[in-house]
DNA sequence: GTCTCTG
DNA sequence: CAGAGACAACGCAGG
DNA sequence: CCTGCG
């Protein structure tokens, strides 16, 4: 079976037991939403989370391309602490598609492009809960909107589609990643000041005293979060969603959207 | 999912 | 030939 | 140096 000229094995192998999703429904999934993931894949290094035998087998990371990927696949070499990976970048329709046959579920992005990979044009607040209480994490999501908001900055919203939120914006390219975080840092430690009792960046969790991890570091070099629109590893087929402010109010997990509603899902 | 190494 | 192993380091905080 | 963290 080939869909747009890719080659397709093991279309009714089911990769999400619990919700009896296919491969080819991964794959059709991800063919059907390229106009919504193909804007945040387009020119970043990736790193993908593969899970060729369904997510309850296990899976792997993987950073740097397989040398069999075919020649359609873009790379981009980038520098590590002591050497190099060679990166997969995801430009084109045939790309997505033959790595959703490869197995892979997640697509984990850097916060910067190829063509200047030292300077983000994105800033993450990585919101992770201790646990349970959803309805924090959005009180969480709300004070730092509005904190943004009157420092003239305008945030979005995404799920992460495990347990957390992520809040984020562009900017020019002009800072390095070391200053992009030290700035959410002091973002971060301003708001603590605000909201001592909601908010943390203790490294440690026994420290966090089960409030929302502010993951800042997020925001360094080398590092990637999920991309919006990105299956995620649950058995239940979640999907990292791009939502409004309005539509935040009324979802009861990160988890809301997922492979069997995300296509009923209001559009905004 | 595919390659490579080992027996 | 079948079967097992690899496929991710990494960048930072804090002690 | 080490471990924890995501
Ligand atoms: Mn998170
Ligand atoms: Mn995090």
């Amino acid at each position: 079976m080939k869909i747009h000229g890719v080659d397709i094995t093991n279309p009714d192998k089911i990769l999400f037991p619990e919700s009896n999703s296919s491969k080819l429904d991964v794959i059709n999934y991800y063919k059907n939403f390229s106009g919504q993931i193909m804007p945040f894949l387009k020119g970043r290094p990736l790193t993908l989370r593969r899970f060729p035998d369904g997510v309850n087998h296990q899976g792997f990371f993987q950073k740097n391309a397989s040398d069999y990927f075919p020649d359609f696949i873009k790379t981009v070499e980038v520098q590590t602490d002591d050497g190099k990976n060679v990166s997969v970048v995801c430009n084109n329709l045939k790309t997505l598609l033959y790595l959703a046959n490869q197995g892979t579920i997640e697509f984990h992005t850097w916060l910067s492009r190829i063509d200047k990979l030292n300077k983000p044009d994105k800033v993450v607040f990585d919101l992770d809960p201790a646990s349970g209480s959803f309805n924090s994490l959005k009180n969480a999501a709300e004070v730092i909107r509005e904190f943004l908001d009157k420092k003239g900055i305008r945030c979005k919203l995404t799920t992460s589609g495990k347990n957390g939120l992520h809040l984020w914006y562009t900017k020019r390219r002009t800072q390095t990643f070391d200053q992009s975080r030290e700035e959410v840092k002091h973002l971060a430690e301003e708001l603590i000041g605000l909201y001592p009792d909601l908010l943390t960046i203790e490294m440690r969790k026994d420290d966090r005293d089960g409030k929302i991890f502010i993951d800042y570091p997020r925001n360094s070099y080398g590092q990637t979060t999920i991309c919006p629109y990105s299956l995620r590893a649950t058995l239940n087929g979640s999907i990292a969603t791009p939502i409004s402010w309005e539509e935040l109010s009324s979802i009861k997990s990160s988890q809301e959207f997922n492979l069997g509603n995300i296509s009923k899902r209001r559009r905004h």
